[in-house]
DNA sequence: CGGTATTTTGAGCAGTGTCAAAGACGGTGG
DNA sequence: CCACCGTCTTTGACACTGCTCAAAATACCG
């Protein structure tokens, strides 16, 4: 259910989790002059180019950053959900470098982007948590270059998978293996960097194996641990500095005794 | 010739071509404590995974961020030269997100990562410089994600040349056609995501089609305006906020017509 | 219920990867 | 200045993953 008065606190729960914040510094997130829209799937809020006069919060449903080349192929880099700030690294750029669009109906605010630096200048904690936030977007879109470059079409989904699992229980949007996956075939294959013809035999050849069922833009996980590691969320992953990650495999472990036992 | 005692200078005049810091912000990062060191090729610097206690500015030489696959397939990431700070993403996180080597001998500044941030919290135009780093870090990361994601062999190679240079040129490190390209083939396959003998036969085929030569790690660019155009630099990047971008459109420009006069 | 978007299939092909070996290069010690 | 050795580059033959094009089958939505 939808907050009856939508505002800024999922991005400020977000950012309490990486560095929590005094009281006072939540005010001050809360006191943020902004906007705050609704709007339609596949619609685009920036493209490539603009000039960034604000930063967007995602305070429900989807939002992905692409990019085209010059033939026209489609590149998603980055996917959004409730509590994230788009594309935080580039907060303090003046031009923007993607294209950022709608990936479901979604609840946008609107922030000046002077604001928001302003505030973290001023206030320590809220700088940190800001940075701490860019550091794991960075190091989600590295993931995901490592994925592209190095990985096979089934491991890059099944890292995809994970990887939307997971942030949805760090957002506190699922709890269980069973969750949302709001992304049409091509529209996955514009993250992996494959074709939607062949994510599609993937998907299929994945879910004969019995590791997920599908149900419109739903997806049920059988064997979580099957899962990670065919899509190599392997050792590495676990030392990060990601509390969601840690906290996922907490999850996931009973998720798949339910499972298989 | 390497400057007679090597210093943070390097640093400070790669942040002042972002937000131009006053003389007293100079100092400061000038009197930043730090440890120089100097290092063999392929040295390791930081392992995936290590506790982050020093931020690393690249002196001299180059230095490259990967990460390896479960698989034992190696993905590089990031590639820094003279002035860069390494992987300014991740100032603010506690763990290594990647490991960090050394790709030719290089010197290096190692700076307690907390001093860093405490001097950007403290000094604003330190602080936007250091984020506007940060916002041109990951954007080369989202433009490799994309090359790797959606452009073919020819294009990832191009690519990859082209920003070398570019960024050669913006740190002062060249100027004019002729640059060095301090990878082994193998390198420059780990970072587009593609197999060394591959590389070997689109570089072959490049150069028989009169692009470029090479000599031993140096490059002779024939065309910059078509590698610039293969390598799909296109309209989107000039749009970027990248002085070196713009800048290395004036260079390129004289460098095509000698070539082609 | 019709129309559009999405998923699924099929057949054939192209770009890259694999494996293995032969050359070329560059630095080192004599 | 030369011989030697390890590192890179280059080649060849072949396999295979993932792409293309096109059409059919479904699912979704008003």
């Amino acid at each position: 259910m939808m907050a009856s008065s939508p505002n800024l606190s999922s991005l400020v729960s977000k950012l309490a989790r990486r560095s929590p914040p005094g009281t006072a510094d939540c005010e001050k997130l809360l006191g943020l002059p902004h906007r705050i829209v609704e709007l339609d799937p596949n619609k685009l809020l920036v493209a490539e180019g603009d000039e960034a006069t604000h930063c967007h919060v995602v305070l429900s449903g989807y939002v992905f950053c692409h990019k085209v080349t010059g033939e026209g192929a489609r590149q998603i880099v980055s996917l959004h959900m409730r509590g994230d700030i788009v594309n935080p690294s580039d907060l303090a750029l003046d031009v923007a470098g993607y294209n950022v669009q709608t990936l479901t109906r979604a609840t946008v605010a609107y922030i000046p982007r002077g604001a928001l630096l302003d505030l973290a200048w001023r206030s320590p904690a809220i700088g940190a948590a800001l940075m701490a936030e860019i550091g794991v977007a960075a190091a989600l879109l590295g993931e995901w270059l490592v994925g592209v470059g190095r990985r096979d079409a089934r491991a890059r989904i099944c890292h995809l998978m994970c990887e939307i699992a997971a942030r949805q229980q760090d957002a506190g949007i699922c709890d269980g293996p069973d969750y949302e996956w709001p992304m049409t075939q091509e529209q996955i294959g514009d993250a992996t960097g494959l074709t939607s013809v062949h994510v599609n035999r993937t998907l299929q050849q994945l879910r004969a194996e019995g590791y997920f069922r599908t149900a419109g833009r739903r997806v049920t996980v059988h064997d979580w641990s099957k899962l990670w590691e065919v899509g190599d969320l392997g050792t590495n992953r676990l030392a990060r500095p990601m509390a969601w990650a840690t906290r996922f495999i907490r999850e996931a472990r009973p998720a798949r005794s339910i499972q298989a036992g």
